[in-house]
DNA sequence: TATTTAATTGAACATTGTTCAATTATGTGC
DNA sequence: GCACATAATTGAACAATGTTCAATTAAATA
């Protein structure tokens, strides 16, 4: 069967990315299989590698759009808050939040990369994917900047700890470490951490006198 | 072949560990196959399995080695250092210092549980490596009770969100995800992160006034 | 309708982990 | 020393990966 009107091209990529990610989501990067994918879609293997050169290059779609969701996910969370810390926290706990609501895609974006090149060198990664994360880090820093009346040069740095702690929590939380030392609630450690370390950026708000917050 | 006195069955298992580790520094958890180790070690891929129920178990065994080694750098860094804040920070440095020293290990402790159980479970890992997991953490309790003299009811919450936000600025330099968005030394971020959010333990050794610390 | 075009196939190859009957080096008894 | 027993080691074999590409065949075109 050749050219067959099933799908065109586009909806064939479409379909091919789609079941992918649903894969990916189900069972995690390891569950996603060429010849599984193929039969999930009613073709043969044969036909992935007319749309992505490896099996590599299909997940870091996937991985795309993973970023792309979490991206999403995170400013609809926050998008009606008023400027102040509470929005910080918010965004914090979505970060988290969309993690454990969507653990194996992930895991599949953050996984330590596979992406080498036959050699030991690995890849560096296209733009358009560069940009998607650093579409998640700006979204730290404005949210820094607009909450907390941070200027730019202090709210990058700071976007750059902010979002490196949260996904320290995030990891940690998830693959059950903290648990075998005595769990704890990522949102609390959020609070905790924030509650602290922004505590000199606390204006009105309410601002407890100085001293732990937990 | 058999039963050879080339090495009793302890120093054939080290010798397996000890092969198994040098090729996991030094290509990644995928540069270790169970033929490359065998024709390593001179002896037939069988062999590995009469020692270990299948390659999951000694990679466990791997990374259990590398915890080991973690918590050694970290201690003999410390250990000469007085009660104080710089202490703390030694702790953070060495703990980042070392998963730069040894990416390629350190990534296949952290990187996202492959123990499954042929199902979806994935199998909890063994007493004896949760225990040096806690012990990693325990290390970290202990100081900031030493240095800053915290409770042991803070310094448990607030251990566990240092060791977090630790692991998040490793994982993100290393893998250069904080670079597509404008570096930042590891250390920098420590001085950052424990100077602010540690503040209020900060008694006497010449500490700043309040406001941001850099 | 015949011919061209290109999308799809699926058998084939290399490389994984893993198993286990066969092999063979060593230890034991005579 | 020799024969036998023991068990450590082997490596061929199996299943499942990713990946390739000549052959096939449905659709477009003439």
């Amino acid at each position: 069967m050749a050219r067959r009107k099933d799908h065109t091209p586009q909806q064939l990529k479409a379909l091919i990315l789609s079941s992918a990610s649903a894969m990916v989501a189900l069972h995690g990067r390891d569950g996603l299989t060429a010849r599984a994918l193929a039969s999930a879609i009613n073709y043969s293997p044969g036909t992935i590698y007319n749309f992505y050169q490896d099996m590599d290059a299909l997940i870091l779609d996937v991985n795309y759009e993973t970023l792309g969701h979490l991206h999403d996910f995170c400013r609809l969370r926050i998008a009606p808050l008023p400027p102040a810390l509470a929005k910080v926290s918010a965004l914090a706990y979505a970060y988290v939040d969309f993690a454990f609501l969507n653990t194996r895609a992930w895991e599949s974006v953050f996984a330590p990369a596979r992406r080498s090149d036959s050699d030991d060198q690995s890849m560096p990664l296209p733009q358009y994917y560069q940009d998607r994360l650093a579409e998640i880090f700006f979204m730290i820093e404005s949210t820094l900047h607009e909450c907390l009346a941070m200027p730019v040069a202090v709210a990058q740095p700071a976007a750059r700890l902010l979002w490196a702690c949260l996904h320290g929590i995030t990891v940690l939380t998830l693959n059950g470490t903290l648990d075998l030392v005595g769990v704890d609630e990522p949102h609390a450690m959020i609070d905790d951490l924030l509650g602290n370390y922004l505590a000199q950026y606390l204006g009105g708000e309410g601002s407890e006198p100085p001293g732990r917050r937990i």
